[in-house]
DNA sequence: GCAGAACTTGCGGTTTTCCGCAACATTGGC
DNA sequence: GCCAATGTTGCGGAAAACCGCAAGTTCTGC
Protein backbone atom coordinates (compact mmCIF):
# COMPACT_ATOMS: atom_id res chain seq x y z
CA UNK A 1 0.00 0.00 0.00
CA UNK A 2 0.68 3.81 -0.40
CA UNK A 3 3.53 4.44 2.32
CA UNK A 4 4.09 8.47 1.86
CA UNK A 5 1.09 10.28 1.48
CA UNK A 6 0.00 14.33 1.23
CA UNK A 7 -3.32 15.60 2.18
CA UNK A 8 -4.33 18.47 0.86
CA UNK A 9 -7.52 19.59 2.46
CA UNK A 10 -8.57 23.01 4.83
CA UNK A 11 -11.30 21.18 7.02
CA UNK A 12 -9.50 19.98 9.83
CA UNK A 13 -12.52 17.65 10.42
CA UNK A 14 -12.78 15.58 6.72
CA UNK A 15 -9.02 16.09 7.59
CA UNK A 16 -8.48 13.50 10.30
CA UNK A 17 -11.21 11.26 8.96
CA UNK A 18 -8.81 10.68 5.74
CA UNK A 19 -5.46 10.82 7.72
CA UNK A 20 -7.62 7.43 9.52
CA UNK A 21 -8.28 6.09 7.15
CA UNK A 22 -4.59 5.96 5.48
CA UNK A 23 -3.13 4.96 8.79
CA UNK A 24 -5.78 1.95 8.33
CA UNK A 25 -4.37 1.07 4.98
CA UNK A 26 -0.90 1.03 6.42
CA UNK A 27 0.18 4.19 5.01
CA UNK A 28 3.53 5.08 6.95
CA UNK A 29 4.25 8.71 6.49
CA UNK A 30 1.34 11.28 6.31
CA UNK A 31 1.05 14.89 5.91
CA UNK A 32 -1.51 17.40 6.06
CA UNK A 33 -1.30 20.35 4.12
CA UNK A 34 -4.52 23.48 4.72
CA UNK A 35 -3.23 25.33 1.84
CA UNK A 36 -2.12 24.64 -1.98
CA UNK A 37 1.19 26.47 -1.77
CA UNK A 38 2.35 24.40 1.75
CA UNK A 39 1.06 21.30 0.30
CA UNK A 40 3.09 22.11 -3.03
CA UNK A 41 5.98 23.37 -0.86
CA UNK A 42 5.93 19.95 1.09
CA UNK A 43 5.99 17.85 -2.13
CA UNK A 44 9.19 19.88 -3.24
CA UNK A 45 11.08 19.30 -0.05
CA UNK A 46 10.56 15.58 -0.39
CA UNK A 47 11.19 15.51 -3.42
CA UNK A 48 14.76 17.35 -3.21
CA UNK A 49 15.29 15.00 0.21
CA UNK A 50 14.90 12.11 -2.53
CA UNK A 51 12.08 10.62 -0.51
CA UNK A 52 8.81 12.07 -2.73
CA UNK A 53 4.96 11.15 -1.97
CA UNK A 54 3.17 8.63 -3.74
CA UNK A 55 0.07 9.89 -3.60
CA UNK A 56 -1.26 13.60 -3.21
CA UNK A 57 -5.19 13.88 -1.59
CA UNK A 58 -6.26 16.91 -2.71
CA UNK A 59 -10.19 18.77 -2.31
CA UNK A 60 -10.71 21.31 -5.07
CA UNK A 61 -11.82 24.50 -3.28
CA UNK A 62 -9.78 25.53 -0.52
CA UNK A 63 -10.66 28.78 1.48
CA UNK A 64 -8.61 31.90 0.69
CA UNK A 65 -7.97 33.26 3.85
CA UNK A 66 -4.14 33.93 3.38
CA UNK A 67 -3.51 36.54 1.09
CA UNK A 68 -0.48 36.16 -1.52
CA UNK A 69 -1.47 32.40 -2.38
CA UNK A 70 0.39 31.41 -5.83
CA UNK A 71 -1.94 28.24 -6.17
CA UNK A 72 -5.38 29.08 -6.80
CA UNK A 73 -6.91 25.89 -5.78
CA UNK A 74 -6.78 22.24 -6.00
CA UNK A 75 -6.71 22.24 -10.09
CA UNK A 76 -3.55 24.65 -10.12
CA UNK A 77 -2.61 22.33 -7.29
CA UNK A 78 -3.00 18.94 -9.27
CA UNK A 79 -1.18 20.64 -12.22
CA UNK A 80 2.36 22.51 -10.31
CA UNK A 81 2.33 18.79 -8.70
CA UNK A 82 2.32 17.03 -11.86
CA UNK A 83 4.97 19.39 -13.22
CA UNK A 84 7.24 18.36 -10.23
CA UNK A 85 6.90 14.85 -9.97
CA UNK A 86 4.82 13.04 -13.35
CA UNK A 87 4.23 10.17 -11.63
CA UNK A 88 2.58 11.14 -8.53
CA UNK A 89 -0.63 9.76 -7.62
CA UNK A 90 -3.18 12.28 -7.80
CA UNK A 91 -6.77 11.03 -5.57
CA UNK A 92 -8.97 14.60 -5.56
CA UNK A 93 -11.28 14.38 -2.68
CA UNK A 94 -14.40 17.22 -3.47
CA UNK A 95 -17.80 17.80 -2.77
CA UNK A 96 -17.70 19.23 -6.79
CA UNK A 97 -20.75 17.06 -8.18
CA UNK A 98 -20.29 18.54 -11.80
CA UNK A 99 -19.79 15.92 -14.00
CA UNK A 100 -17.82 17.92 -17.02
CA UNK A 101 -15.30 18.82 -13.98
CA UNK A 102 -14.44 15.39 -12.92
CA UNK A 103 -14.34 14.26 -16.52
CA UNK A 104 -11.95 17.40 -17.33
CA UNK A 105 -9.94 16.51 -14.53
CA UNK A 106 -9.68 12.83 -15.47
CA UNK A 107 -8.87 13.60 -18.64
CA UNK A 108 -6.94 16.83 -19.21
CA UNK A 109 -4.92 16.59 -16.04
CA UNK A 110 -4.97 12.54 -15.80
CA UNK A 111 -5.73 11.96 -12.31
CA UNK A 112 -6.06 9.06 -10.61
CA UNK A 113 -9.26 9.22 -9.20
CA UNK A 114 -11.89 11.67 -7.57
CA UNK A 115 -14.07 10.78 -4.42
CA UNK A 116 -16.98 12.50 -4.17
CA UNK A 117 -17.88 13.90 -0.21
CA UNK A 118 -21.04 12.99 -0.37
CA UNK A 119 -22.85 9.88 1.09
CA UNK A 120 -20.73 7.04 0.11
CA UNK A 121 -18.09 8.32 0.65
CA UNK A 122 -17.06 6.24 3.51
CA UNK A 123 -16.73 3.64 1.23
CA UNK A 124 -15.55 5.25 -1.80
CA UNK A 125 -12.30 6.79 0.03
CA UNK A 126 -10.74 3.39 1.18
CA UNK A 127 -11.69 1.59 -2.44
CA UNK A 128 -10.38 4.64 -4.36
CA UNK A 129 -7.37 4.29 -2.40
CA UNK A 130 -7.08 0.58 -3.30
CA UNK A 131 -8.05 0.97 -6.72
CA UNK A 132 -4.86 3.70 -7.73
CA UNK A 133 -2.31 1.01 -5.84
CA UNK A 134 -3.30 -0.93 -7.93
CA UNK A 135 -2.64 1.17 -11.32
CA UNK A 136 -6.86 1.97 -12.06
CA UNK A 137 -8.59 4.92 -12.12
CA UNK A 138 -11.47 5.24 -9.43
CA UNK A 139 -14.20 7.45 -9.73
CA UNK A 140 -17.24 7.64 -7.15
CA UNK A 141 -20.42 6.06 -8.63
CA UNK A 142 -22.80 8.68 -8.46
CA UNK A 143 -20.11 10.44 -11.02
CA UNK A 144 -18.65 7.67 -13.03
CA UNK A 145 -20.97 8.41 -15.75
CA UNK A 146 -19.55 11.66 -16.80
CA UNK A 147 -16.03 9.53 -17.83
CA UNK A 148 -15.78 6.49 -19.96
CA UNK A 149 -13.79 5.14 -16.90
CA UNK A 150 -10.39 4.15 -18.67
CA UNK A 151 -10.22 0.57 -16.75
CA UNK A 152 -13.42 -0.52 -16.90
CA UNK A 153 -13.66 -4.13 -17.97
CA UNK A 154 -15.34 -4.93 -21.54
CA UNK A 155 -17.79 -7.30 -20.19
CA UNK A 156 -18.34 -9.50 -23.42
CA UNK A 157 -21.13 -12.09 -24.85
CA UNK A 158 -18.68 -15.13 -22.59
CA UNK A 159 -18.22 -12.60 -19.45
CA UNK A 160 -22.07 -11.94 -19.33
CA UNK A 161 -23.29 -15.21 -19.70
CA UNK A 162 -20.85 -16.82 -16.44
CA UNK A 163 -21.89 -13.98 -14.52
CA UNK A 164 -25.40 -14.38 -15.22
CA UNK A 165 -24.87 -18.13 -14.12
CA UNK A 166 -23.61 -16.75 -10.96
CA UNK A 167 -26.64 -14.63 -10.42
CA UNK A 168 -28.91 -17.35 -11.41
CA UNK A 169 -27.57 -19.77 -8.95
CA UNK A 170 -25.32 -21.97 -10.99
CA UNK A 171 -22.45 -23.16 -9.29
CA UNK A 172 -19.18 -22.23 -10.65
CA UNK A 173 -18.51 -25.76 -11.21
CA UNK A 174 -21.58 -26.23 -13.33
CA UNK A 175 -20.97 -23.41 -15.28
CA UNK A 176 -19.00 -25.23 -18.44
CA UNK A 177 -21.96 -27.46 -19.33
CA UNK A 178 -24.38 -23.82 -19.43
CA UNK A 179 -21.08 -22.40 -21.69
CA UNK A 180 -20.75 -25.84 -23.74
CA UNK A 181 -24.17 -26.11 -24.29
CA UNK A 182 -23.87 -21.97 -25.84
CA UNK A 183 -20.99 -23.00 -27.94
CA UNK A 184 -18.48 -21.37 -25.93
CA UNK A 185 -15.13 -22.15 -26.81
CA UNK A 186 -13.34 -21.85 -23.80
CA UNK A 187 -15.97 -23.90 -21.71
CA UNK A 188 -13.81 -25.86 -19.07
CA UNK A 189 -13.93 -24.70 -15.38
CA UNK A 190 -10.62 -23.27 -15.47
CA UNK A 191 -11.39 -20.93 -17.61
CA UNK A 192 -14.42 -20.21 -15.92
CA UNK A 193 -12.13 -19.51 -12.82
CA UNK A 194 -9.20 -17.62 -15.01
CA UNK A 195 -12.22 -15.18 -16.63
CA UNK A 196 -13.56 -14.07 -13.47
CA UNK A 197 -9.84 -14.05 -11.80
CA UNK A 198 -9.12 -11.82 -14.34
CA UNK A 199 -12.28 -9.83 -14.48
CA UNK A 200 -12.15 -9.16 -10.85
CA UNK A 201 -8.71 -7.71 -11.41
CA UNK A 202 -9.14 -5.91 -13.71
CA UNK A 203 -11.51 -4.41 -11.71
CA UNK A 204 -9.86 -3.91 -8.59
CA UNK A 205 -12.16 -6.58 -6.56
CA UNK A 206 -11.20 -9.81 -5.00
CA UNK A 207 -14.61 -11.39 -4.25
CA UNK A 208 -17.55 -12.33 -6.84
CA UNK A 209 -19.86 -10.57 -4.62
CA UNK A 210 -18.69 -7.34 -5.68
CA UNK A 211 -18.38 -8.12 -8.73
CA UNK A 212 -22.00 -8.91 -8.94
CA UNK A 213 -22.73 -5.70 -7.08
CA UNK A 214 -20.72 -3.83 -9.95
CA UNK A 215 -22.32 -5.45 -12.46
CA UNK A 216 -25.83 -4.00 -11.32
CA UNK A 217 -24.58 -0.96 -10.17
CA UNK A 218 -23.54 -0.49 -13.85
CA UNK A 219 -26.93 -2.38 -15.64
CA UNK A 220 -24.44 -4.75 -16.96
CA UNK A 221 -26.48 -7.62 -16.16
CA UNK B 1 -41.24 -30.14 -6.81
CA UNK B 2 -44.52 -29.89 -8.09
CA UNK B 3 -45.87 -32.79 -10.02
CA UNK B 4 -48.85 -32.03 -11.36
CA UNK B 5 -49.17 -28.94 -13.58
CA UNK B 6 -51.76 -26.96 -15.77
CA UNK B 7 -50.44 -24.82 -18.62
CA UNK B 8 -53.45 -22.23 -19.91
CA UNK B 9 -51.84 -20.36 -22.89
CA UNK B 10 -52.87 -20.34 -26.45
CA UNK B 11 -49.84 -19.22 -27.94
CA UNK B 12 -47.86 -22.40 -28.91
CA UNK B 13 -44.71 -21.94 -28.92
CA UNK B 14 -44.72 -19.91 -25.49
CA UNK B 15 -46.86 -23.45 -24.64
CA UNK B 16 -43.62 -25.71 -25.62
CA UNK B 17 -41.71 -23.97 -23.96
CA UNK B 18 -43.22 -23.38 -20.43
CA UNK B 19 -43.85 -27.15 -21.01
CA UNK B 20 -39.77 -27.74 -21.28
CA UNK B 21 -39.26 -25.31 -18.26
CA UNK B 22 -41.32 -27.50 -16.00
CA UNK B 23 -40.14 -31.03 -17.30
CA UNK B 24 -36.40 -29.76 -16.80
CA UNK B 25 -37.94 -28.99 -13.31
CA UNK B 26 -38.84 -32.75 -12.60
CA UNK B 27 -43.18 -32.36 -13.15
CA UNK B 28 -44.21 -35.40 -14.12
CA UNK B 29 -47.70 -34.09 -15.09
CA UNK B 30 -48.12 -31.67 -17.27
CA UNK B 31 -51.27 -30.35 -19.27
CA UNK B 32 -51.85 -28.00 -21.93
CA UNK B 33 -55.11 -26.04 -22.08
CA UNK B 34 -55.84 -23.45 -24.73
CA UNK B 35 -58.67 -21.88 -23.91
CA UNK B 36 -59.97 -20.82 -20.58
CA UNK B 37 -63.10 -23.15 -20.38
CA UNK B 38 -60.87 -26.14 -20.95
CA UNK B 39 -58.25 -25.35 -18.28
CA UNK B 40 -61.30 -24.73 -15.85
CA UNK B 41 -62.69 -27.82 -16.86
CA UNK B 42 -59.03 -29.94 -16.51
CA UNK B 43 -58.81 -28.68 -12.85
CA UNK B 44 -62.17 -30.25 -12.17
CA UNK B 45 -61.77 -33.57 -13.80
CA UNK B 46 -58.58 -34.07 -12.08
CA UNK B 47 -60.42 -32.55 -8.70
CA UNK B 48 -63.19 -35.46 -8.60
CA UNK B 49 -60.54 -37.80 -9.78
CA UNK B 50 -58.80 -37.09 -6.84
CA UNK B 51 -55.52 -36.24 -8.42
CA UNK B 52 -55.54 -31.97 -8.30
CA UNK B 53 -53.24 -30.55 -9.78
CA UNK B 54 -50.73 -28.57 -7.79
CA UNK B 55 -49.60 -25.50 -9.97
CA UNK B 56 -51.77 -23.61 -12.77
CA UNK B 57 -49.74 -20.98 -15.20
CA UNK B 58 -51.97 -19.14 -16.89
CA UNK B 59 -51.93 -16.14 -19.22
CA UNK B 60 -54.20 -13.36 -18.90
CA UNK B 61 -55.71 -12.53 -22.20
CA UNK B 62 -56.83 -15.19 -24.76
CA UNK B 63 -57.75 -15.28 -28.27
CA UNK B 64 -61.64 -15.43 -28.94
CA UNK B 65 -61.71 -17.60 -31.67
CA UNK B 66 -64.69 -20.17 -30.15
CA UNK B 67 -67.96 -18.65 -29.87
CA UNK B 68 -69.58 -19.46 -25.96
CA UNK B 69 -67.07 -19.17 -23.70
CA UNK B 70 -67.84 -18.69 -20.41
CA UNK B 71 -64.64 -17.97 -18.77
CA UNK B 72 -63.57 -14.28 -20.93
CA UNK B 73 -59.70 -14.50 -19.67
CA UNK B 74 -57.43 -15.43 -17.42
CA UNK B 75 -58.75 -13.60 -14.41
CA UNK B 76 -62.02 -15.33 -14.72
CA UNK B 77 -59.85 -18.65 -14.93
CA UNK B 78 -57.61 -17.44 -11.74
CA UNK B 79 -61.28 -16.83 -9.54
CA UNK B 80 -63.18 -19.61 -10.57
CA UNK B 81 -60.04 -21.78 -10.23
CA UNK B 82 -59.70 -20.86 -6.29
CA UNK B 83 -63.34 -21.18 -6.12
CA UNK B 84 -62.81 -24.76 -7.14
CA UNK B 85 -59.57 -25.32 -5.11
CA UNK B 86 -58.33 -23.00 -2.77
CA UNK B 87 -55.03 -23.87 -2.18
CA UNK B 88 -53.76 -24.25 -5.73
CA UNK B 89 -50.93 -21.90 -6.75
CA UNK B 90 -51.39 -19.62 -9.38
CA UNK B 91 -48.47 -18.18 -11.44
CA UNK B 92 -49.72 -15.68 -14.11
CA UNK B 93 -47.44 -15.55 -17.20
CA UNK B 94 -48.49 -12.72 -19.36
CA UNK B 95 -47.48 -9.85 -21.48
CA UNK B 96 -49.40 -7.42 -19.42
CA UNK B 97 -47.37 -4.73 -17.53
CA UNK B 98 -49.38 -2.47 -16.06
CA UNK B 99 -48.59 -2.09 -12.70
CA UNK B 100 -52.04 -2.08 -10.89
CA UNK B 101 -52.58 -5.11 -12.99
CA UNK B 102 -50.15 -7.38 -10.70
CA UNK B 103 -50.86 -5.78 -7.40
CA UNK B 104 -54.72 -6.08 -7.83
CA UNK B 105 -54.28 -9.75 -9.16
CA UNK B 106 -51.45 -10.35 -6.02
CA UNK B 107 -53.78 -8.67 -3.42
CA UNK B 108 -57.55 -9.08 -4.53
CA UNK B 109 -57.08 -12.45 -6.01
CA UNK B 110 -53.78 -13.97 -3.85
CA UNK B 111 -51.99 -15.65 -7.21
CA UNK B 112 -48.69 -16.85 -6.47
CA UNK B 113 -46.62 -15.19 -8.63
CA UNK B 114 -46.40 -13.17 -12.01
CA UNK B 115 -44.04 -13.49 -14.46
CA UNK B 116 -43.23 -11.10 -17.57
CA UNK B 117 -43.41 -11.99 -20.86
CA UNK B 118 -40.53 -9.76 -21.32
CA UNK B 119 -36.99 -10.06 -22.02
CA UNK B 120 -35.98 -12.05 -18.63
CA UNK B 121 -38.83 -14.51 -18.69
CA UNK B 122 -36.33 -16.82 -19.51
CA UNK B 123 -34.63 -16.55 -16.25
CA UNK B 124 -37.86 -15.54 -14.27
CA UNK B 125 -40.09 -18.53 -15.14
CA UNK B 126 -38.13 -21.24 -13.04
CA UNK B 127 -37.12 -18.95 -10.56
CA UNK B 128 -40.63 -18.22 -10.04
CA UNK B 129 -41.94 -21.96 -10.08
CA UNK B 130 -39.23 -21.97 -7.14
CA UNK B 131 -39.93 -19.52 -5.37
CA UNK B 132 -43.82 -20.36 -5.62
CA UNK B 133 -43.08 -23.85 -4.45
CA UNK B 134 -40.99 -22.65 -1.67
CA UNK B 135 -44.11 -21.05 -0.44
CA UNK B 136 -42.91 -17.51 -1.54
CA UNK B 137 -44.91 -14.79 -3.56
CA UNK B 138 -42.64 -13.85 -7.31
CA UNK B 139 -43.25 -10.93 -9.15
CA UNK B 140 -40.57 -10.19 -12.26
CA UNK B 141 -38.35 -7.74 -11.15
CA UNK B 142 -39.68 -5.16 -14.19
CA UNK B 143 -43.00 -4.97 -12.10
CA UNK B 144 -42.06 -5.68 -8.14
CA UNK B 145 -41.93 -1.91 -7.19
CA UNK B 146 -46.14 -2.21 -7.28
CA UNK B 147 -46.13 -5.30 -5.18
CA UNK B 148 -44.99 -4.85 -1.58
CA UNK B 149 -43.41 -8.54 -1.50
CA UNK B 150 -44.77 -10.46 1.07
CA UNK B 151 -41.73 -12.54 1.47
CA UNK B 152 -39.22 -10.34 1.23
CA UNK B 153 -36.72 -11.17 4.06
CA UNK B 154 -36.58 -8.03 6.72
CA UNK B 155 -33.04 -7.02 6.49
CA UNK B 156 -31.66 -6.03 10.07
CA UNK B 157 -28.79 -3.56 10.60
CA UNK B 158 -27.41 -6.65 11.11
CA UNK B 159 -27.52 -8.14 8.08
CA UNK B 160 -26.39 -5.46 5.72
CA UNK B 161 -23.76 -4.92 7.30
CA UNK B 162 -22.71 -8.49 6.65
CA UNK B 163 -23.74 -8.39 2.98
CA UNK B 164 -21.99 -4.86 2.72
CA UNK B 165 -19.02 -5.78 3.98
CA UNK B 166 -19.29 -8.68 1.59
CA UNK B 167 -19.67 -6.33 -1.09
CA UNK B 168 -16.81 -4.54 -0.63
CA UNK B 169 -14.42 -7.39 -0.58
CA UNK B 170 -14.12 -8.90 3.40
CA UNK B 171 -13.92 -12.39 3.31
CA UNK B 172 -16.29 -13.81 5.29
CA UNK B 173 -14.00 -15.16 8.09
CA UNK B 174 -13.09 -11.67 8.42
CA UNK B 175 -16.49 -9.98 9.08
CA UNK B 176 -16.48 -11.18 12.66
CA UNK B 177 -14.18 -8.60 13.49
CA UNK B 178 -15.87 -5.87 11.86
CA UNK B 179 -18.73 -7.17 13.51
CA UNK B 180 -17.61 -7.00 16.83
CA UNK B 181 -16.11 -3.40 16.44
CA UNK B 182 -19.71 -2.62 15.93
CA UNK B 183 -20.68 -4.10 18.79
CA UNK B 184 -23.00 -6.62 17.62
CA UNK B 185 -23.96 -9.65 19.81
CA UNK B 186 -23.51 -12.64 17.24
CA UNK B 187 -19.88 -11.87 16.11
CA UNK B 188 -18.81 -15.22 15.70
CA UNK B 189 -18.20 -16.71 12.33
CA UNK B 190 -19.81 -19.74 12.63
CA UNK B 191 -22.84 -16.61 13.04
CA UNK B 192 -22.19 -15.12 9.99
CA UNK B 193 -22.26 -18.02 8.14
CA UNK B 194 -25.49 -18.97 9.62
CA UNK B 195 -27.22 -15.79 8.85
CA UNK B 196 -26.12 -15.86 5.77
CA UNK B 197 -27.23 -19.12 5.01
CA UNK B 198 -31.11 -18.21 6.76
CA UNK B 199 -31.22 -15.10 4.36
CA UNK B 200 -30.37 -16.92 1.33
CA UNK B 201 -32.89 -19.77 2.22
CA UNK B 202 -35.70 -17.37 3.40
CA UNK B 203 -35.27 -15.90 -0.52
CA UNK B 204 -34.88 -19.41 -2.52
CA UNK B 205 -30.94 -18.98 -3.28
CA UNK B 206 -28.31 -20.89 -2.74
CA UNK B 207 -25.27 -18.25 -3.60
CA UNK B 208 -24.27 -15.27 -2.24
CA UNK B 209 -23.98 -13.91 -5.90
CA UNK B 210 -27.69 -14.60 -6.20
CA UNK B 211 -28.40 -12.57 -2.61
CA UNK B 212 -26.14 -9.36 -3.67
CA UNK B 213 -28.26 -9.14 -6.78
CA UNK B 214 -31.28 -9.08 -5.02
CA UNK B 215 -29.82 -6.42 -2.63
CA UNK B 216 -29.45 -4.29 -5.41
CA UNK B 217 -32.36 -5.09 -7.29
CA UNK B 218 -33.78 -3.94 -4.13
CA UNK B 219 -32.13 -1.08 -3.12
CA UNK B 220 -30.98 -2.84 0.44
CA UNK B 221 -27.72 -2.08 -0.43
C1' DG C 1 4.40 -23.53 -43.30
C1' DC C 2 6.69 -22.22 -39.30
C1' DA C 3 7.99 -19.97 -35.02
C1' DG C 4 6.35 -17.39 -31.34
C1' DA C 5 2.59 -15.52 -28.85
C1' DA C 6 -1.70 -16.08 -26.84
C1' DC C 7 -5.17 -18.98 -25.30
C1' DT C 8 -7.15 -23.28 -23.23
C1' DT C 9 -7.14 -27.11 -20.31
C1' DG C 10 -6.20 -30.46 -16.54
C1' DC C 11 -3.84 -31.19 -12.27
C1' DG C 12 -2.89 -30.59 -7.49
C1' DG C 13 -2.66 -28.11 -3.39
C1' DT C 14 -4.41 -24.28 -0.61
C1' DT C 15 -7.95 -21.33 1.00
C1' DT C 16 -12.53 -20.25 1.74
C1' DT C 17 -17.14 -21.35 2.38
C1' DC C 18 -20.74 -24.40 3.82
C1' DC C 19 -23.30 -26.94 7.16
C1' DG C 20 -24.56 -30.44 10.77
C1' DC C 21 -23.83 -31.20 15.43
C1' DA C 22 -23.40 -30.49 20.17
C1' DA C 23 -22.13 -27.54 24.02
C1' DC C 24 -22.99 -23.32 26.07
C1' DA C 25 -25.47 -18.76 26.82
C1' DT C 26 -29.53 -15.84 26.90
C1' DT C 27 -34.30 -14.87 27.09
C1' DG C 28 -39.06 -15.18 28.45
C1' DG C 29 -42.85 -17.10 30.73
C1' DC C 30 -44.68 -19.07 35.07
C1' DG D 1 -35.71 -19.47 40.38
C1' DC D 2 -36.44 -22.86 36.80
C1' DC D 3 -37.50 -24.81 32.59
C1' DA D 4 -38.04 -24.54 27.85
C1' DA D 5 -37.25 -22.21 23.77
C1' DT D 6 -34.24 -19.72 21.20
C1' DG D 7 -29.81 -17.92 20.02
C1' DT D 8 -24.65 -18.26 19.82
C1' DT D 9 -20.35 -20.51 19.38
C1' DG D 10 -16.63 -23.84 18.18
C1' DC D 11 -15.52 -27.99 15.85
C1' DG D 12 -14.76 -30.90 12.03
C1' DG D 13 -15.50 -32.67 7.67
C1' DA D 14 -17.20 -31.88 2.98
C1' DA D 15 -17.80 -29.01 -0.89
C1' DA D 16 -16.55 -25.25 -3.60
C1' DA D 17 -13.61 -21.80 -5.22
C1' DC D 18 -8.98 -20.15 -6.03
C1' DC D 19 -4.62 -20.15 -8.36
C1' DG D 20 0.08 -21.49 -10.07
C1' DC D 21 2.02 -24.48 -13.26
C1' DA D 22 2.89 -26.97 -17.28
C1' DA D 23 1.32 -29.33 -21.35
C1' DG D 24 -1.40 -28.92 -25.26
C1' DT D 25 -3.95 -26.07 -28.77
C1' DT D 26 -5.07 -22.21 -31.67
C1' DC D 27 -3.96 -17.93 -33.58
C1' DT D 28 -0.63 -14.57 -35.87
C1' DG D 29 2.59 -12.50 -38.79
C1' DC D 30 6.00 -13.25 -41.91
Amino acid sequence: MFERVLIAEDHQSVNRWVLQTLEKQGASYIRQAHYCDDALKLLEIAGKEGSPFDLLITDLSFREDRPGQKLAGGTDLIVAARKLQPELKVLVFSAEEQPTVVSSLVERFGINGYVWKGPRDEEDLPAAIQHIFRGKIFVSRELQQAVRSKNAHDFSDYDITIISELVKGTLQKNIPYVLAEQGHKAASLRSVEKRLGEIRDALGFTKNEQLIAYCKDHWII
